[in-house]
RNA sequence: CGGGGCGUAGCGUAGUGGCUAGCGCGCGUGCUUUGGGAGCACGAGAUCGUGGGUUCGAAUCCCGCCGCCCCGACCA
C-alpha cells in the first residue's frame, strides 16, 4: 500500500515553466517525473510504477508471442558500429567516449550489432531458425534538440526485437507476427493510433510501418485518406499519376519578355497583366517551379539535381531527404550556380537541365507533371519565360520524383482524398534483410549444406515514449487519467473529516482492499485539506477514487469514476464489494 | 548548427542605478481548522548563472563565457 503521508511525492500547484506539452507538465506536476538535464529524466515513485506497467505489457506481449528476451550492455565497443559504418554514419548523434586506455567507446543507440553478433556466435543452422530474441533497454541519442520532456529525450528506454529467417518467406511471417504483437501491445495501453506505411530508408529493406499515438504533439506527420483507409507517412506517400493529356490545340512553345520576375508570384502577376490567359487568369499552378540541389552520396561524390513542380507546391525537404536517403540534398548556394552558367538564376527552365545537358543537371519532374500538360516555365536566359511549353512534346525529363509537399485534399492513388495529422512515433517495425547479417557475415548452413546469409526483420517500441504518449492522449484539464493497467493504483482512497471515525474506517477499508488484490494509493495525510486531496487524487489520475469523510456518519462513502466524472454513494457495508466490481469492471 | 527568448530560494515570479532583494506556493514551529488547493503568529531558506568592466554605489549598465527554453534543420 502506498501511503501519501510517506510517498516521496511532492505534487505542484503551478505549471512547471519549462513544459509545454501536456503530458511534459502534467507528469512534472503530479510529481511522476524530474528533468535533470536536457532530454534526461529521473522517474520518482509514482512515475517509476506507471513506467513499469508499461513496460510490463510490452514484456507480456513479447513473452506471449513466444520472443525471448535477452540483455545486451549499454555500454559498447567500437569496433562492431566500424564494421557496419554506423560509427560514422550515426554522426553526432551518437554519445562517444574513451576507456582509460584511449579506446573507442559508445553508449548503445540501437542494438542491431549486438545482436546480429550474439546470434552469429550461438546458431549456424537453418534448423535454428526461425528466432525472435529481444531486449528492454536504455538507449542513448545525443539529439540536437530534446523537446518535450519523456517525448523525445537522449535517454530513453526502448524495447527492440529482432528476427532472424532464412528465406523472404520466413521474414514475412516473422514481420506479422512483430505486427500482431504491437497492435495486442498498443491496444492494451488505451492509445489510439495508426499504422502508416514508411519509408524503410536508410535500414534498407522493403517492409516499414510506423504505429503513431494521434496527437496534435507528434513529430510525424501522416496523411490518411478518407475513403480507402490507406495512411501513409508524409515521406512515403505517393502521388496519384494524372491522365496523360491531349495537346493538339495547345499553340508552340513561344519565350516571351518577363523582366524582374525571379518569383512564382511575380511571374503570375506579370503574366496576367501582360499575356491574359482569355478564359480564365493565371495562376501559380501554371507555372513550372525548377529547384536545384547539390546532393552529396555517402562516399563524399556530388552532383545536382533539379526538381521540376508546379509553381503552386513546395518542395518538402523531409520527403526530399527521405527519397535520396542515404545521399544528402542542400539548396544551391552562390558557388554551385556560378560553376553551372548556363543555369539562369530565378529562370531555371527544363532546356537546361537534364544529365545529357552541358551543365549535367539531373532532372527529376513531380509526378503531376505528365505528358500534355503546359507550363509557363524558366527559359534559361534572366528576364525571360516560356509560354505553353508542354511537357512530352516540348521536354522530358530523367524522370520522377516523390518530392513536393503534401497538403489536405490531396487525391489518393484510390481517387479519394488525403487528410494531414500528427502522431507520436511509439513503434517502428521493418524487415531489415540482409544488411547487417552480411555485413557482420551472419551466415546459417541451408538443408543443403550451402552457406546462407540470414535475413532479420527489425522491430522497436518506444518504451519510456510510450508513458507520455499514454498522458497525452489520457488526460483532462485537472489532471491525468491513466488507463486502469497503466496507472499507479487502482484505488486512490481520501480520508478526511474532523471526526476520528472516518480515519478508522479508511485504514480498514484501505487494507481490505489490498486484501482483496488491488492496488491502493491511500491518502492518510491528517495536516492536508479536503480540497488538496481531491485535487491531488484528480491530478495524480488513479481510475477510481474513494473518499471516507464526512458522510461516513450517515453510513455513506463516495466512489468516484476519475475518467467520467461520476460519483456513487455506496453504504459503507457495501462499499468493498462496490469497488472492487468498480476496478474489475 | 541558424533564428528568438530567458537565467533572482525547492517551484512560480516582482524588482531597469540607491544602500535591508519583494511576493505567492512549498518547507519548519505553535494554536485553530478538515468535503474542493484553510486561518493566525513566528521562522528557516538567495554568494541575484559565471568572469571581468563602468560607478561613490550593480540583480539592474557594458563585454566575454556557461547554461536553459522555444521555432527551424535533425531524430524512437
Amino acid at each position: 500500500m502506498l501511503r501519501m503521508s510517506t510517498l516521496f511525492l511532492r505534487t505542484l500547484r503551478e505549471d512547471p515553466a519549462d513544459a509545454v506539452v501536456p503530458s511534459d507538465r502534467l507528469l512534472t506536476r503530479a510529481g511522476l517525473v524530474r528533468r535533470v538535464a536536457p532530454g534526461i529524466f529521473s522517474w520518482l515513485p509514482l512515475g517509476y510504477l506507471v513506467y513499469r506497467n508499461v513496460e510490463r505489457i510490452v514484456r507480456a506481449e513479447m513473452d506471449a508471442a513466444g520472443f525471448q528476451e535477452v540483455h545486451f550492455p549499454g555500454l559498447l565497443p567500437r569496433e562492431p558500429y566500424e564494421r557496419t559504418h554506423r560509427w560514422t554514419e550515426y554522426g553526432d548523434n551518437l554519445f562517444r567516449l574513451k576507456d582509460r586506455k584511449g579506446n573507442d567507446m559508445l553508449l548503445g543507440p540501437t542494438h542491431e550489432e549486438m545482436f546480429t553478433l550474439m546470434v552469429k556466435g550461438e546458431f549456424s543452422s537453418y534448423k535454428d531458425l526461425p528466432l525472435h530474441i529481444y531486449q528492454i533497454q536504455i538507449k542513448y541519442r545525443d539529439e540536437a534538440r530534446p523537446r518535450a520532456g519523456i517525448l523525445r529525450g537522449r535517454e530513453f528506454v526502448m524495447k527492440d526485437s529482432y528476427s532472424f529467417d532464412i528465406d523472404d518467406a520466413g521474414l514475412q511471417r516473422s514481420y506479422d507476427q512483430h505486427r500482431d504483437a504491437y497492435i495486442k501491445t498498443f491496444d492494451r495501453c488505451g492509445l489510439d493510433y495508426v499504422i502508416v506505411s514508411a519509408m524503410s530508408g536508410a535500414m534498407g529493406g522493403s517492409a516499414s510501418e510506423e504505429f503513431l499515438a494521434m496527437s496534435e504533439f507528434g513529430e510525424d506527420t501522416f496523411v490518411q485518406c478518407t475513403s480507402c483507409g490507406y495512411a501513409a507517412n508524409v515521406e512515403a506517400v505517393t502521388t496519384p499519376v494524372p491522365v496523360a493529356l491531349p495537346f493538339d490545340g495547345v499553340p508552340a512553345a513561344h519565350v516571351e519578355e518577363t523582366p524582374d520576375t525571379p518569383t512564382i508570384e511575380s511571374l503570375v502577376d506579370l503574366s496576367n497583366a501582360r499575356f491574359p490567359r482569355g478564359d480564365r487568369a493565371w495562376t501559380a499552378a501554371d507555372t513550372l517551379k525548377n529547384i536545384v540541389f547539390r546532393v552529396t552520396d555517402p562516399d563524399g561524390t556530388q552532383w545536382a539535381l533539379a526538381v521540376g513542380l508546379p509553381g503552386d507546391r513546395e518542395v518538402d525537404m523531409k520527403r526530399l531527404e527521405a527519397v535520396l536517403h542515404p545521399s544528402v540534398p542542400e539548396p544551391f548556394d552562390e558557388s554551385d550556380f556560378a560553376a553551372r552558367p548556363t543555369l539562369a538564376k530565378g529562370y531555371i527552365g527544363p532546356g537546361a537541365l537534364g544529365e545529357a545537358k552541358p551543365a549535367k543537371v539531373r532532372y527529376l519532374l513531380d509526378p503531376r507533371v505528365v505528358e500534355g500538360t503546359r507550363w509557363i516555365t524558366g527559359s534559361d536566359i534572366s528576364g525571360r519565360h516560356v509560354y505553353d511549353l508542354v511537357a512530352g512534346r516540348d521536354f522530358a525529363a530523367d524522370g520522377t520524383i516523390e518530392a513536393a509537399e503534401i497538403r489536405d485534399g490531396d487525391a489518393c492513388q484510390c481517387g479519394g482524398t488525403l487528410t494531414q495529422a500528427r502522431g507520436i512515433e511509439i513503434g517502428h517495425i521493418f524487415q531489415l534483410g540482409r544488411k547487417y547479417a552480411q555485413a557482420l557475415d551472419l551466415t546459417v548452413l541451408d538443408e543443403h549444406g550451402k552457406s546462407q546469409v540470414v535475413t532479420m526483420g527489425s522491430y522497436g517500441i518506444g518504451v519510456s515514449r510510450l508513458v507520455a504518449a499514454i498522458a497525452e492522449q489520457h488526460h483532462d484539464d485537472k489532471g491525468l487519467t491513466w488507463p486502469r493497467e497503466i496507472a499507479p493504483a487502482d484505488v486512490h482512497l481520501v480520508a478526511t473529516g474532523k471526526d476520528e471515525a472516518p480515519w478508522v474506517k479508511a485504514e480498514e477499508l484501505a487494507a481490505a482492499l489490498e486484501a482483496a488484490g488491488l492496488r491502493v494509493l491511500f491518502d492518510d495525510r491528517r495536516q492536508a485539506s479536503p480540497g488538496v486531496k481531491f485535487n491531488d487524487a484528480e491530478l495524480i489520475g488513479v481510475p477510481t477514487v474513494v473518499v471516507v469523510g464526512k458522510n461516513l456518519a450517515n453510513g455513506i462513502v463516495e466512489v468516484r469514476d476519475r475518467v467520467s466524472g461520476e460519483r456513487a454513494d455506496v453504504p459503507v457495508d457495501d462499499a468493498l464489494q462496490h469497488i472492487i466490481d468498480a476496478c474489475r469492471a
